[in-house]
RNA sequence: GGGGUCUUAGCUCAGCUGGGAGAGCAUCUGCCUUACAAGCAGAGGGUCAUAGGUUCGAGCCCUAUAGGCCCCACCA
């Protein structure tokens, strides 16, 4: 060995170091290799306005762990990258800016806007890609691809122009939810109900008397929370039941201010229960008053503009902005006595999920995409497990979206997107929809066609996104070997804009389904359990934590105490001891490089291996299979906790501890090599399984401790050998374990020195724990600094006052009478004596049923009885000792 | 209104198909010990929300209750 490491571990210089050594190794680049079977992951796009959030992180994060695992199994795994241009997001932003500079997009025009555009989305969008890096993404850069790049925009077209044709996409007439700030339709989706105070005004309309005429007797009461949409009124409902309106039945009211009669409508949407049992219906702004309108062919009649500024059919409140007009036309009731009270109200608003600008709904042309029959194989997908979720309950949000499922609006008033592919003719008003830009009107062969203004919602590129980044709407190779790909990962909060939307669009342009795994991982939430906003100003910046920590140890802590889709804390204590774990492999590491000098040591023959060696070699293989179980079944926290534990405890606390008499001797060099081959194969194999979760410093370290390979990131992952299983030597030192716990116990109660020396005697029936014993000597001595302890399988010389600890089968006595605190001692053991007549009584108990001997596996019967001889043999010890002692 | 989820040590959370209550942090005790004080050795601390039920056996399954969080629907 010629290289060393550092001293201290130092993740800052270290980690872009072996990131740039990877890029230039070509690591991350898969192609079609019909040799292996692909692993293949793509990136949920970010946002090109977006910065890496603690949200990417985890998402990231998640996803490399499993690629790296996949990869060093084997499989030709290939992790797609790339961004999303984020439509209506991105138009917000630059339209801010514009804002700054006095200019408005309109003062561009369109193209102009779009090279604003294009220019933001070279200087910013490669911005969110270089932070991916900074965690460690082991992306196939050489592959990123761009939402709106030349085949995202072909596949676009595509699906448009072939759902048109099925009838599946259509242009329709219907009410639709309207940013008034951002001047676009948005789905249903991108509303967001959020509680608001307001009021409940109790108003009452006049009935029309037999002349025609408003009655100035008879009135018909009911309540809103959006008066100012009485002027768009073209009927009243009420409940057909409804025997306290019978009377109203094909009666007409006066609906003041616009001054004209409309008529009573019955229909079973409204609620007798609620209110009066009234209901006023304005069609154009209310999307239950639509349903009632289409069923009772009442006009539609829009009252706002599209900056919810009140239009010419408001008559005298034309131009007054929608919240003014509520006050003036309430006034203005009350002045004609037609108030009847204002309730404290608080209800749910509909608001713009990007801007929270309150929504109004309205009635326009817009773009949708027909969900009834394409929604069915993406339902049958999940019900028949063809595609997993994970966790599965996740299936239960997935299927309340999808049954009630409605139209999706897919066109939006902006100019940042994928613009629809449908061609106006100004002279016979045919519309086209056409792959590319037709010369002509097929119809009246009129050449300026004009194309439709609107773009189309961000997500419907996004629904493609599988398939188009690798290639469609070409045959590729990359299609037919890569797709379906195998897992996607993404938060919960997405499953109804993204999730659902690429299944459908998977089975319906590729007739397979995108992926067959979704793993959802939930919110990470700030130390207080908010969640990180930057209104809160209660963000962490992972950039920052990767700074002061290394990408490491944030990786770590993203991943570890987190079952997946469960929301989890951010705090930096918890970084802080995953950057202490780093460091502790760190320094283990140094201590086998120390230990081995320039020499590597040779495989021993299973005969030079000593108990120790063969018990760290089989829990070490059986750490393989269990961490290999849990990352295939996608439980990545349990599964890097184990490895956690195993290093930290297992080989630091442990192994290494028992090893060193025999590194610091040379006197047995088979034994020396034998624990300095176990060191090494441990700590790689370690490496490894670590490996996918912390990448920077098992790299480092796995470069400098072996020549053979050249990297870890593309060494084979450890696989179960039944070469490591030692069963019983697992056995026997996990009783040593216990005994030298008890000799540190009874040292530590009794507030002794560790400079002291101390004698123990083990006295024990049983003549498989003497004989393990015979060698205490060597286990002993580093564990309890027992160049001290001496162990004496011998009862003789045994003072009469000694202090016992009691072991499995066996009881240890420390001559340190003089320091023994004898009431401590009974109190101790007494305890003990009750927990052991516990522990007889449950065994005892599960022995003698019937049910559990016949059902339980009989390995487990027998280590049941095992465990009762065992209890009841330590009684029997510690009862004598205790009356002992009593005495 | 419908659905989901959580309630486990002082705090934050794990706990796989029911069979010995765990981790990290915090607290207390003793240690600079020749890989690591970003460390070592120990200790204390939990009627696993409550009440029933199923079972030989329940943190885990079922029912109800209480409280917290989330999603969907949106009754004007």
């Amino acid at each position: 060995m010629k290289k060393e490491l550092e001293k201290n571990y130092n993740p800052k210089e270290m980690e872009d170091r072996i990131y740039q050594n990877w890029l230039d190794k070509k690591y991350f680049h898969a192609e079609v290799d019909r040799t292996k079977k692909p692993f293949t992951i793509v990136i949920p796009p970010p946002n090109i306005t977006g910065q890496l959030h603690m949200g990417h992180a985890l998402d990231n994060t998640m996803q490399d762990i499993l690629i790296r695992f996949k990869r060093m199994q084997g499989y030709n795994a290939l992790w797609q990258p790339g961004t999303d241009h984020a439509s209506i997001a991105t138009e917000v932003k630059i339209i801010e800016t514009l804002k700054k500079q006095g200019i408005s997009k309109e003062d561009l025009g369109r193209e102009g806007f779009l090279e604003r555009a294009w220019e933001w989305k070279k200087e910013y969008g490669g911005r969110i890609i270089s932070q991916l890096k900074k965690m460690g993404s082991s992306c196939d850069w050489d592959r990123e691809r761009f939402t709106m790049d030349e085949g995202c925009n072909k596949a676009v077209t595509e699906v448009f122009c072939k759902m048109h044709e099925k009838g599946w996409i259509y242009k329709g007439s219907r009410i639709i939810n309207w940013c008034p700030v951002c001047n676009t339709s948005i789905s249903d989706a991108e509303v967001e109900y959020e509680e608001q105070a307001g009021h409940f005004w109790h108003i009452k309309y006049p009935l029309v008397d037999e002349n025609g005429k408003p009655s100035t007797t008879e009135f018909l009461e009911f309540a809103t929370t959006r008066p100012e949409t009485m002027l768009g009124d073209t009927a009243v409902a009420i409940n057909p039941e409804d025997e306290r309106y019978t009377y109203l039945k094909g009666r007409q009211v006066w609906l003041p201010i616009v001054n004209k009669p409309i008529p009573v409508v019955e229909d079973s949407y409204v609620d007798m229960e609620f209110g009066t049992g009234v209901v006023k219906i304005t069609p154009a702004h209310d999307p239950n008053d639509f349903e009632v309108g289409k069923r009772h062919n009442l006009p539609e009649i829009n009252i706002l503009n599209d900056d919810a500024t009140i239009n010419k059919n408001g008559g005298k409140y034309e131009g007054m902005d929608r919240y003014e007009a509520r006050k003036a036309i309430v006034k203005e009731l009350d002045d004609l006595g037609l108030l009847v009270r204002i309730e404290d109200y608080t209800h749910n608003v509909g608001t713009h999920d990007r801007c929270g600008t309150t929504i109004e709904p309205m009635i326009k042309q817009q773009w949708f995409v027909k969900m009834d029959e394409l929604i069915k194989p993406a339902v049958e997908a999940v019900k028949t497990g063809d595609i997993k979720l994970v966790p599965e309950r996740m299936d239960k949000t997935y299927f309340n979206w999808t049954d009630n499922i409605r139209d999706w609006c897919i066109s939006r008033q902006l100019w940042w997107g994928h613009r629809i592919p449908a061609y106006y003719c100004p002279e016979c008003g045919e519309v086209t929809v056409a792959r590319t830009a037709p010369d002509k009107c097929p119809k009246c062969g009129c050449t300026h066609l004009e194309q439709d203004p609107d773009t189309l919602d961000t997500w419907f590129s996004s629904a493609l996104w599988p398939f188009s980044t690798l290639g469609w709407p070409e045959h590729t190779e990359d299609l037919d070997y890569f797709y379906p790909t195998d897992v996607l990962v993404t938060g919960y909060d997405i499953i109804f804009f993204w999730v659902i939307r690429m299944i459908f669009s998977g089975y319906e342009n590729m007739g397979k389904k995108p992926f067959s795994t979704v793993l959802f991982h939930g919110l990470v939430r700030d130390s207080q359990g908010r969640k990180m906003s930057k209104s809160l100003g209660n963000g962490i910046d992972p950039l920052e934590i990767i700074d002061n920590y290394g990408a490491d140890a944030l990786r770590l802590t993203l991943i570890t105490g987190n079952a997946p889709g469960n929301d989890m804390r951010f705090y930096n204590e918890r970084v802080e001891a995953s950057r202490n774990f780093a460091n502790k492999i760190w320094n283990a590491s140094r201590f086998i490089m120390m230990n081995m000098g320039d020499e590597n040591p040779t495989k021993p023959a299973v005969a030079e291996l000593e108990p120790v060696d063969k018990w760290i070699l089989s829990r070490c293989n059986t750490l393989i299979k269990d961490v290999t179980d849990n990352m295939e079944k996608f439980d990545l926290g349990v599964a890097v906790q184990k490895v956690y534990d195993f290093i930290w405890d297992e080989f630091c606390d442990w192994y290494i501890e028992m090893v060193k008499p025999r590194l610091y001797s040379d006197t047995d060099k088979a034994s020396k090599n034998a624990a300095l081959w176990t060191l090494k194969h441990v700590c790689i194999d370690a490496l490894k399984l670590l490996h996918p979760y912390m990448p920077f410093v098992t790299e480092e370290i796995f470069t400098t401790i072996q020549d053979e390979e050249e990297s870890i990131m593309i060494s084979s992952w450890p696989v179960y050998s039944d070469e490591f299983s030692f069963a019983k030597e697992e056995k026997e030192i996990e009783t040593i374990k216990e005994a030298v716990r008890s000799i540190r116990n009874v040292r530590t109660g009794m507030n002794v020195a560790p400079s002291r020396k101390a004698k123990v005697f083990v006295v024990s029936a049983d003549a498989a724990i003497r004989d393990i014993f015979k060698d205490g000597e060597i286990y002993f001595k580093p564990l309890a600094y027992a160049s001290e302890v001496e162990i004496q399988a011998d009862k003789a010389g045994i003072p009469e006052d000694a202090v016992s600890a009691v072991i499995a089968g066996a009881t240890l006595y420390m001559p340190f009478a003089e320091l023994v605190d004898i009431s401590a001692e009974i109190e101790r053991l007494t305890k003990e004596e009750a927990r052991l007549q516990g522990e007889i009584k449950r065994s005892n108990g599960m022995l003698n049923n019937e049910k559990f001997i016949s059902k339980a596996p009989a390995a487990k019967v027998q280590e049941e009885k095992d465990k009762l001889v065992k209890y009841e043999q330590m009684l029997k010890e510690v009862t004598e000792r205790l009356a002992s002692l009593k005495k």
